[in-house]
DNA sequence: TCTGTAGTTGAGACTGAGTCTCAATTGGCT
DNA sequence: AGCCAATTGAGACTCAGTCTCAACTACAGA
């Protein structure tokens, strides 16, 4: 991971102000690839226990803001945020069983999609491209249960 | 619209009990084009005043199971439900501003789908494509505030 | 380094959307 | 017509997220 006084000079650079709450909530948001917001609030709290929820939410809208996170629906459970620091753009394929996710990039979508756009005359803003399936182990053991929201681990503090 | 026998027909054959509930509950909801669980409770509260939200998130979520309706998270706002009787798989192009929802369809899109469930060996069960935008008529309306849950028309019952 | 102030925070009440429970009711097979 | 499993209404409950406001604090400027 980057080292994260570069984090927090982009923050900066972004207008935003520095308090030892957003400082722990970026730390944080950093060591997942994927989690909900509660899972942060939750996971926060062990760092600082007399955190709000409400300040881990409002900082999490911060950087969306400032793109530093995306939201994201997935089909079961509340939004997933992903941290898109210096990441190119990329599509999801979740396997329903497990709740793997998968990152994908393929640009001929964009294509298509410029297209679609101009079909009907609209200016394209984003776009959510997600695949839902069974990945390779889950086919194996056959599970017949569907999926719980994705779990994460958590992972150290980064330094 | 079809004849609503014929949805009745089709609802027995999938082993739905057919109650007064239901069945207002599925004319109303093939009266919208698009439209959220709580609308469609109040919806068919005009209609019959005493009918529980449970039932209507039961048969909303039945029906869906029976295949007759689609569940859609989109941007803002609740999942917003889509009667899919006797239609074509289609994705969605929606308005950041008017909330206005496009569906079309891009048969070149699967294919590639295809190519990249098998690319990472899953199992495809299901995806959601939706890009955003902002339509021709806000562009040149040039609206800068952002999008409200899109709207719906209540239509007359349908017989 | 100090200060003023606009921005941020914690606490907890509040909201919206959806789920659950359970006794009473009802559809539809026989 | 009678039976009983499925369905319903009512309302309590949950979960995720928002809001309010007094107290606190980062940091630009003196």
């Amino acid at each position: 991971m980057k080292r994260f006084v570069e984090v927090e000079q982009w923050l900066k650079t972004h207008g935003i102000r520095l308090t030892d709450q957003r400082r722990l909530v970026v730390r944080r948001a950093v060591a997942y690839l994927h989690f909900t917001a509660e899972e942060l609030v939750k996971d926060v709290r062990e760092y600082d226990a007399s955190i709000a929820r409400g300040t881990v939410y409002r900082t999490l809208a911060m950087l969306q803001q400032a793109g530093m996170v995306e939201k994201h629906d997935f089909r079961y459970g509340p939004p997933n945020y992903e941290v898109t620091f210096a990441k190119a753009h990329h599509d999801h394929l979740m396997c329903l069983h497990c709740g793997e996710i998968i990152e994908f990039q393929e640009p001929r979508w964009e294509r298509l999609q410029d297209e679609v756009a101009k079909r009907y005359k609209y200016q394209l803003l984003t776009h959510t491209h997600k695949l839902y399936g069974v990945c390779a182990s889950c086919q194996r053991s056959g599970e017949k249960r569907l999926a719980e929201p994705p779990h994460l681990h958590v992972e150290e503090m980064v330094a």
